[in-house]
RNA sequence: GGGCGGUUAGCUCAGCGGUAGAGCGUCUCGUUUACACCGAGAGGGCCGGCGGUUCGAAUCCGUCACCGCCCACCA
């Protein structure tokens, strides 16, 4: 044990850089720690878990703003933990993201001039695999320059054989309850990727396009005719009826007769139904069913036939049709109809329309501004298909999760989320889970010779089954398609700690304590884990679901390629170190808000990092070292067991706000702690009294908690710190005691003892610059009115006084007041500040009569609310004594800047 | 159409029933031996408008305006 505080490390020799330098320091500690196991979870520890589970980002993904803010966030919270002493797991992976990864890849082989359909199967699977292993490590790079502290070597991937097992048992179980079955309904058809889609990742993109108004003659009444609008005008090859609304007197004596419909020359009834609006268009709808939501509804309820007029890829196809096709004189011609057979739809609607022109059956045709569905990932308008999907019953699954909710057992952060979650929830559409890609997990079912499913984990198992059914072997085929990727990442929260194993890791970290996201997820990802979570285990996935904002550009736009407004974040931590940009991200995340964020920011937090650094070098510059026999609870000096009592404020603060996951407060309260509190005061009103080990150690103790309580937001310039600090071992801060208020001897009074000081000073450096009183001249300063314990406290911190104050001497007034003084108001006290030499009387007088009016309008404002009998009589008793306390210390105030006045004449 | 959020200092935001705050920017001053990526001081606000509740409203309620999202709507 060393008999001082001082430890000999290995640096001990080395002294802090004159500036700190992150892009030498960060890589070099995160492989120390990473180096040292410092991230790893322990399944065997007595301590409580503490669990966070990584949203996977795409294998395809790099590091983006959103990242770093979900990331830093998500870090934050597990070093916290992690130093609250808590088995802190923060589970790493990667999701295989479908549509983006095959995407990606079909994108290389089309440079090479290779087609995946060429390729087969099989071999474009190999060649992502290969693509994944080659360059699917992208983001976990970078998470490690953000500093992220994930347990690495749990890193799972949405397609490895653990989770592919746990999604095909995922599957054959809700096939066996009924709750996944195969149905032929309408979808959204993304005609480029050409696959379904869900509802979700559908977006609405207003488009300026048409209303055409076409004429459909009724039949058998020469010369009339309804006139339908419609925007989509080639749809009109499938349309199977005419509605209008039953009490629509325009129409309502057409309702059972019948169209021509113009250019195929099919005839269709007209049909009664609520749905028609008589305010929308012409109040008469055409209808087709296979190629619009509500058309297919309406043709339910109508017993309509549906045939599809558009093939997969959105060209025309006149299978369906072709026997329904009728030339009609000077309405339809089917050769026409013929010439369309493998248009693309946009070249059918303009061929379609230049005929109707020509027919003289387009009434008009006015622009229309109207929202267009367009597939997120594809970018090209949706196609309502109607094919056979694969769908989980949602509704079902839904329930539980949202009594979950409803009853606390998850918690939304900020609550008003939960709202938007319940409004989904609880008007959850089946969820279509089937791809029509190759990249994913393939649906393990199987397809006997006559069709039969066989739904089972394995090819054996469904052989099986089939072999019980046929009564011998059969020639069994899988099904093509793959499931939608948030079916599998809804696994996540158990599919990653071993389920359908029972792993010690699977009963020991689920459910999660917390999931951090952006609410642009909430339904995608939130839900199904929601969902799957508490159907296959039993209960919520997590405790909390911390919703954050996003992270928009300086000026509050959503970042994005085209307005080339994106910031890389690597670029930030190259720059400015990863610190710096963490720090940024806490302090600008406060609740339900985006984060607008700019290099100005991060710049500027930059300043946070070199002020902790600087302070640290002047710690150590000072001989101002750990030392582990310090007790804070025995400090016996004013200055120590002040700021001794103002890191427990800090320390109370931060802890409360971290676990409100108030970022922003945390952020707050460091920052003000360490800037003001200990560089501005503290470091100020030591540098007389450094000989002073109680001092010395004092500050090295807080310096510490800084260290500490900064560690989750800051991890590297802390850990450096406090490794060449010796604080502890290389790397240890990762791992040590998150700091806990202490009890401070008197803390009142020290705290009223400085707090007068830092008063005097203030008030002191007020008055001189706006008396003009050079820098360079120091000046004395007399108490008038001062008990003698005030003054005692006053010269007691001379030191310091002389040099913030730039203050010469401090002694009572005797006798009269020198002529041309500066006066404060103090307390009780006047503080007189003899400027003969350079006090202007009429500038002095204008200040103290505007000190003076100052007091005078609280007063006036405080003894108003007094004279008010309600208030007196209603207000809390607390709140009535407080104002007649300020009303007391104002009118006291008064009267001294009125002899103040006096004094001067 | 339904819902949610926002409107507070030049900018970005905190405060959400009892004395209007922070950071940045602005202005003035300063090379005091940790730090000019610094220090000191100053200026700057009918807390979007209008009603209401209350002894008391930036804060609660109603309403309007504008901005932004989400869901529904694809005639």
């Amino acid at each position: 044990m060393a008999s001082c505080g001082i430890r000999v490390g290995p640096q001990e020799s080395e002294m802090l850089d004159k500036t700190y330098n992150p892009s030498e320091i960060e890589p070099r500690l995160y492989e120390g720690w990473e180096r040292a196991g410092a991230f790893a979870a322990d399944p065997g520890s007595n301590a409580r878990p503490f669990t966070i589970m990584i949203p996977p980002p795409n294998v395809t993904g790099s590091l983006h703003m959103g990242h770093a803010l979900t990331f830093t966030v998500q870090d934050t919270l597990i070093r916290w933990r992690r130093m609250q002493g808590r088995d802190a797991l923060w589970q790493p992976g990667s999701d295989h993201a479908g549509i983006a990864t095959q995407m990606v890849v079909e994108r290389l082989l089309a440079e090479q001039g290779v087609d995946r359909r060429d390729l087969g199967r099989a071999k474009f699977v190999e060649r992502v695999w290969q693509w994944k292993d080659e360059s699917g490590g992208t983001i976990t790079r970078q998470l490690r320059r953000l500093g992220a502290s994930l347990d690495w070597p749990r890193e799972r991937f949405t397609m490895d054989e653990g989770l592919s097992a746990a999604v095909r048992r995922v599957f054959v179980t809700l096939y066996r309850q009924g709750l996944i079955y195969r149905d032929k309904r309408l979808v959204n058809w993304d005609p480029k990727l050409q696959t379904a889609i869900s509802d979700l990742e559908v977006e609405n993109l207003e488009v300026k396009g048409s209303l055409w108004h076409i004429r459909y003659p009724i039949a058998g009444a020469p010369g009339r005719s309804i006139t339908v609008a419609t925007t989509r005008p080639e749809t009109m090859l499938g349309d199977t009826a005419v509605a209008v609304h039953p009490e629509d007197a325009r129409y309502r004596d057409l309702i059972g007769r019948q169209v021509v419909l113009p250019l195929v020359g099919r005839l269709l009834p007209i049909v009664g139904d609520e749905y028609s609006d008589p305010e929308k268009g012409t109040g008469a709808v055409k209808i087709t069913p296979a190629h619009d939501f509500n058309d297919f509804e309406v043709g339910r309820r109508h017993a309509l036939p549906m045939p599809s007029i558009l093939d997969r890829q959105a060209r025309v196809t006149l299978a369906e049709i072709a026997d329904s096709l009728a030339p009609v004189e000077g309405v339809a011609d089917p050769d026409f109809v013929r010439s369309l057979e493998g248009l693309d739809r946009a070249d059918a609607r303009r061929a379609i329309v230049a005929e109707l022109e020509r027919l003289g059956l387009l009434e008009k045709v006015e622009p229309h501004t109207h929202q267009v569905p367009h597939g997120d990932r594809g970018g090209v308008p949706i196609e309502p298909l109607l094919t056979v999907q694969w769908y989980c019953n949602a509704e079902v699954l839904a329930k539980p999760a949202i009594e979950a909710v409803e009853t606390g057992r998850t918690v939304f952060v900020p609550k008003q989320w939960e709202n938007t979650f319940f409004a989904w929830m609880r008007d959850i559409q089946p969820w279509c889970i089937s791809r029509q890609l190759w990249w994913g997990h393939q649906i393990p079912c199987w397809y006997g010779p006559d069709g039969r499913e066989f739904v089972a984990e394995s090819e054996a198992e469904a052989q099986a089954a089939a072999r019980a059914q046929y009564g011998s072997d059969a020639a069994l085929t899988q099904d093509e398609d793959v499931l939608d990727t948030w079916f599998s990442s809804g696994l996540w929260p158990f599919s990653t700690l071993g389920w359908p194993e029972q792993t010690p890791e699977l009963g020991r970290y689920y459910p999660g304590d917390v999931l951090v996201t952006g609410f642009d997820i909430i339904f995608f990802w939130v839900a199904r884990m929601m969902m799957q979570g508490i159907h296959f285990m039993g209960d919520v996935p997590f405790r909390h679901v911390y919703i954050h904002g996003l992270v928009r550009d300086e000026r509050g736009q959503k970042m994005s390629k085209s307005k080339g407004n994106i910031i890389d974040p690597l670029e930030l931590i190259d720059k400015y170190g990863a610190d710096a940009l963490r720090f940024t991200i806490c302090a600008l995340t406060g609740p339900g808000r985006d984060v607008k964020l700019g290099a100005a920011r991060v710049e500027n937090y930059r300043r946070f990092v070199t002020k902790l650094w600087n302070a640290a070098r002047f710690c150590e510059m000072n001989d101002i070292r750990p030392d582990p026999s310090f007790d804070p609870s025995q400090a016996t000096l004013p200055l120590t067991r002040w700021i001794l009592d103002a890191a427990n404020r800090a320390v109370t603060e931060a802890t409360a706000a971290l676990e409100a996951f108030r970022f922003d407060e945390y952020a707050a309260a460091c920052y003000r702690f360490t800037w003001d509190t200990f560089c501005d005061w503290f470091v100020e009103f030591a540098k007389p009294a450094l000989g002073e080990a109680e001092v010395r150690q004092t500050a090295a103790h807080v310096l510490g908690i800084i260290l500490r309580l900064l560690h989750p937001a800051m991890p590297f310039v802390t850990e450096e710190l406090w490794d060449r600090f010796g604080y502890g071992a290389e790397y240890s801060l990762i791992r040590t005691p998150w700091p806990e208020p202490v009890a401070v001897p008197d803390a009142a009074a020290a705290r009223e003892e400085l707090d007068w000081v830092v008063k005097l000073i203030s008030e002191v450096r007020s008055v001189r610059t706006e008396m003009n009183v050079p820098p360079g001249t120091l000046t004395p300063i007399l108490l008038r009115d001062a008990a003698p314990a005030t003054l005692a406290r006053g010269q007691r911190w001379m030191e310091p006084v002389r040099r913030l104050a730039r203050i010469s001497s401090l002694e009572a007034l005797a006798g009269d007041m020198p002529k041309g003084s500066a006066q404060v108001v103090l307390d009780e006290a006047t503080v007189v500040l003899p400027l003969a030499e350079v006090i202007d009387l009429a500038s002095e007088r204008v200040r103290l009569t505007r000190e003076r009016d100052k007091a005078a309008g609280e007063a006036r404002k405080i003894a108003q609310k007094l004279d008010n009998a309600d208030f007196v009589r209603r207000a809390p008793e607390e709140v009535v004594e407080e104002n007649r306390d300020r009303l007391a210390t104002a009118q006291a105030d008064i009267a001294r800047f009125e002899a103040a006045l006096a004094r001067i004449g």
